[in-house]
DNA sequence: GAAAAAAGTTGAAGTCATTCATCTTTGCAG
DNA sequence: CTGCAAAGATGAATGACTTCAACTTTTTTC
């Protein structure tokens, strides 16, 4: 049996990340306090940071959310990808594009990847750059998957590839965030036109 | 003739500026309050806001001197590039890269990073990402020079290709700068890495 | 079941970036 | 040279995140 003191634990955590997503898209990131937060969930100010140990870690652990959708969604296109090495990586990516603003807006995006860059030491800034790494490795295994069924050559470094592929996306990724007013279909045609020479490059034949 | 009020304000704008250079590198740009900076270069914290939007706003200033160094050094490659695609395109990065520390700590080009995401519409967090524009044009440039000596196929999109590889430079270097113990040649093995399929791509026959 | 120990909560105090009303200095006209 | 207008400097006040010493609640011990 789970003892009165963790379940209250567990359930103020819940309260505090409740509160957290509803109030930073409602109200923005940086319009929404501590102290706000900390009213919404019933809790006092310096329980919050009992639980987490910035503002900043309280947005890291909504993007967390975010992203497990994100990968588990992707698994489906590696397991199963167009038959076509362009197809395959724009279908993944603008799997991954359409699910970014379910949740989030794009300030707490903006917000949370500077953190990630700002703070690296802290466990949540760690934990961002480790699902990025699982973002890369997710669109490796896709090209993997291509070269299974011979539609890219087998001498390529498909780790490689997929770091290179995921640094694009993320780039463009970011771009998207930082104009508050372009459209998702713009951030499609920018990425796909630079995937666009990679995956032809990539299906052009490759020497031994 | 200069007057009095210009030359003072010229010389409090030089004082704030090289305070800000010596301290920030010495004592970390977190561990710098801005009275600090104030009383360095002999003036009140009112007058450093006058000249400076935000303490952010000083520290991209200092970015700023130096990326302009990079660009310049960056020019005499494209002017005269190695003869093999692959080695042109590491003397450009490891040209930026070599540079990169010379004035700015890591922990300065992590801030100034998560600036020009999280506040891309202040000035200087606009004219952050014009140097990044300016860096990616440089190494578009370079391929239109391969291009132009018959090293790279002319159908390749130098352009985007430009993105494409300043994307993976920019991205290795943030990993760089973010893990405080990383030396300059694993830098330099890892951006090698990815740029070399897509060096190797880019010389093999391109179709018509 | 009472007392001691452990775990967790609390909000007032501390720190630092930023703002603003006031004061000082400079430039200039008469 | 005197006084006025403009420009700019000043630092106390503000607001938000974060810390911490004191207090409560839960668990364990006897």
């Amino acid at each position: 049996m789970a003892g009165l003191r963790e379940r209250q634990k567990a359930d103020r955590e819940r309260r505090i990340l409740d509160a957290a997503v509803t109030r930073f898209r409602a109200e923005g990131y940086r319009n929404v306090r501590i102290e706000d937060l900390a009213e919404t969930a019933e809790v006092s100010v310096g329980t919050v940071y009992n639980y987490y140990r910035t503002k900043g870690d309280i947005l890291i652990a909504t993007v967390a959310m975010e992203v497990e959708e994100v990968l588990a969604a992707g698994e489906a296109i590696v397991a199963e990808p167009p038959p076509d090495a362009e197809a395959a990586l724009l279908s993944l990516i603008y799997c991954y594009y359409d699910h970014s603003l379910e949740y989030l807006s794009k300030e707490m995006w903006r917000t949370a990847m500077a953190l990630s860059i700002e703070a690296p030491g802290t466990p949540n800034g760690r934990f961002y750059s480790e699902l990025d790494e699982r973002l890369a490795a997710q669109v490796s295994e896709l090209i993997e998957a291509l070269q299974a069924r011979g539609i890219v050559g087998p001498s390529l470094d498909a780790r490689a590839m997929g770091e290179v592929l995921f640094n694009t996306l993320n780039q463009v990724f970011i771009e998207f965030v930082k104009a508050d007013t372009m459209p998702l279909e713009e951030l499609r045609e920018r990425v796909a036109r630079q995937v666009r020479p990679i995956a032809r490059m990539m299906t052009w034949r490759t020497p031994e």
